[in-house]
RNA sequence: GUCCCCAUCGUCUAGCCUGGCCCAGGACACCGGCCUUUCACGCCGGCAACGCGGGUUCGAAUCCCGCUGGGGACGCCA
């Protein structure tokens, strides 16, 4: 483990020296590497630094190799790479702004994050990136943290920071960290208003560019006694380095010239996301970040920024998007695809896991995996780089396989709220119940299914299907269900054998065969034409609440009969 | 509009870097059969893809170019 005092070490360095050199990489890089070697930036350094952490990960070789070959095949590229090396250097974190439930697509960035760092034997940390103070709710941090428990990703504390940091209680560091970008002359103070910039965006695309701010204050050197309000932008420098190599998409990014001035510091001085995310992910010593594909366009001013403040940039993985059946977007608005929502649908965590998880994930032709399983196998090089559909198929056939599988106790702590919501009380674990469950596990796809057709067990409230009762409750079957029930209730023993015997009677007294009798008993006492084998529903059921329904059924009968 | 990206069965994917083992493998779904007191489960079998066009090569899903289609980003949101 690293040294409490290791962040706040690279921390204060980097402050002394924050532009243009520094005297160490800030990262943990430097204690993989042990370069302590003075750095600038140009294209050469960063390209070695690159290097140092491939030789660090033990075949800087072969990653050279595959920056010079391409963006395609990212993926073969760490193949049977060693990770031991990799150990101890890892932090990775999931930051997502507090500003609604937590949706399958941020479940995933969470899982891959925590997934990566786990494996690596590394740290995996949780910030909150609040600065969009209208948005951002504590019910919604509420809601992801639930979401994360729920799935069983753990996260670590970072020292120095607050258990879960937030961007919002550390406006003074952003605030210091734009003074010093100003003093040094890598940002400059923009009093163009927010209209006056709508209008170059617009000329800008009237004239084929992309739209951008145009630089009008970038060389007024206005200073703080403005009296106009103004915002704070970054000077983007010719020769700025906006490409890295992605460990999911390879060889990416874009020129310099494609990015304009953005703003770092709003009008009232709060800070804008690119400043925010480059300082925290600095200086809680992030190593990889691993984050959604939308981030993609946004990594160059983020490079530009790591630069300017003489921060070594952490590696970079961008995960493809998870789009609807339809291949659009997944709307994060939608709560159909929250955590919750699936959780409330009757899917348990290791169904979700294990479903997100092969959503962009690969490894050969697994499909069942543990959360222990994922971690020892998971690896960036194992994703793929196209968007994927989230289609709900495999996630029902994948929850009915831990359904199946699923330990009793776990099974039954997990259904319990589905069955009290079917019961409409509180429903305790017992023999009987165990048993009921164990034979509708075959029969389930989710929780809230097995509760379903629990039903018939937990309340005597139950009502007949319409379309069955029609089809199976029929009077000539009215004489021999009258027979077997008078059997059922002078039996000695209300066993699953003697009650098959009771059956055989009825059934040759009146030459019927076994379905045209058990069906309408099925019906009669579970209400449908479903369940498991009749005489261990009945034996279940027990004699008294059995005879109960048979009579409501054959009374049922007799009055339709009338109608 | 401008930049960037993606492209194997309906869906999730393996294979692509290091061309031949791939007339493309697995899984889900679907269809058929078996089992059977219902519903399921299980077992067996089937359908089904390298977007298109050029090149390179003895040989291309794999390498190169173009096209088409799809997506993302272009905020004093994150």
């Amino acid at each position: 483990m690293k040294a409490p005092g290791a962040f706040v070490d690279a921390f204060q360095l980097d402050r002394k020296s924050a532009h243009g050199t520094l005297s160490g990489p800030a990262g943990p890089e430097t204690h993989a590497s042990g370069t302590e070697k003075p750095r600038t930036w140009t294209s050469k350094r960063l390209m070695a630094c690159g290097l140092e952490v491939g030789l660090s990960i033990g075949r800087g070789a072969s990653l050279v190799n595959r920056a010079a070959s391409g963006r395609r095949h990212a993926r073969g590229r760490e193949k049977g790479l060693g990770l031991e090396s990799l150990r101890m250097s890892v932090v990775t974190r999931y930051a997502p702004s507090p500003t609604g439930a937590l949706h399958i697509g941020g479940a995933r960035t969470a899982l891959f994050n925590w997934a990566f760092a786990r494996h690596a034997g590394g740290t995996f940390v949780l910030r909150f990136e609040d600065t969009d103070r209208a948005r951002s709710t504590r019910e919604s941090e509420e809601d992801v943290l639930e979401a994360l428990s729920w799935l069983g990703l753990d996260y670590d504390p970072v020292p120095g920071f607050a258990e879960i940091p937030r961007q919002s209680e550390r406006l003074d560091r952003y605030r210091e960290t734009v003074e010093t970008l100003l003093r040094t002359g890598a940002a400059y103070r923009c009093t163009c208003t927010v209209e006056e910039v709508e209008a170059m965006r617009e000329a800008a695309r009237a004239a084929g560019r992309k739209p951008s701010y145009d630089g009008t204050c970038r060389d007024k050197g206005i200073g703080a006694e403005v009296d106009l309000p103004f915002c704070v932008r970054l000077r983007v420098i010719e020769g700025g380095l906006t490409r890295w190599e992605d460990l999911i998409a390879g060889n990416s990014g874009e020129d310099v010239s494609q990015v304009d001035d953005f703003v770092l510091a709003r009008t009232d001085g709060t800070p804008i996301y690119h400043l925010a995310v480059v300082v925290d992910d600095h200086d809680m010593g992030i190593t990889h970040v691993i984050r959604g594909r939308e981030h993609m366009t946004s990594t160059p001013r983020q490079l530009l920024l790591y630069q300017a403040l003489g921060f070594a940039p952490p590696q970079f993985a961008h995960v493809p998007l998870l789009v609807e059946p339809g291949g659009k977007k997944l709307s994060k608005r939608h709560a159909s695809v929250s955590v919750q929502s699936y959780r409330d649908r009757g899917f348990t965590p290791e169904t979700m896991l294990n479903f997100i998880a092969r959503l962009g994930w690969g490894h050969s032709d697994l499909e069942i995996f543990s959360k222990e399983e994922l971690v020892k196998l998971f690896s960036l090089t194992g994703v793929g780089r196209s968007p994927s559909q989230v289609h709900d198929d495999k996630l029902l056939w994948l929850s009915q396989h831990y359904i199946k599988t699923l330990p009793m106790g776990t099974l039954f702590s997990y259904a319990r709220p589905f069955l009290e919501a079917e019961a409409g009380g509180p429903v305790p674990a017992e023999p009987g119940l165990e048993r009921l469950l164990d034979l509708l596990r075959e029969r389930s796809k989710s929780l809230a299914e097995m509760a379903r057709l629990a039903r018939f067990y937990l309340t005597d409230a139950i009502e007949l299907e319409p379309k069955a009762a029609r089809k199976h409750l029929t009077p000539r079957i009215a004489q021999p269900l009258q027979e077997l029930r008078d059997a059922l209730a002078a039996l000695p023993k209300w066993s699953e054998e003697a009650l098959k015997q009771s059956f055989h009677v009825a059934l040759e007294r009146h030459a019927v065969k076994l379905a045209e009798l058990a069906q309408p008993v099925r019906v009669a006492i579970v209400g449908g034409a479903a369940s498991p084998g009749i005489f261990e529903t009945l034996e279940l059921l027990g004699r008294e609440r059995s005879l109960k329904r048979i009579d409501a059924a054959i009374e049922r009968i007799g009055t339709d009969a009338e109608d």
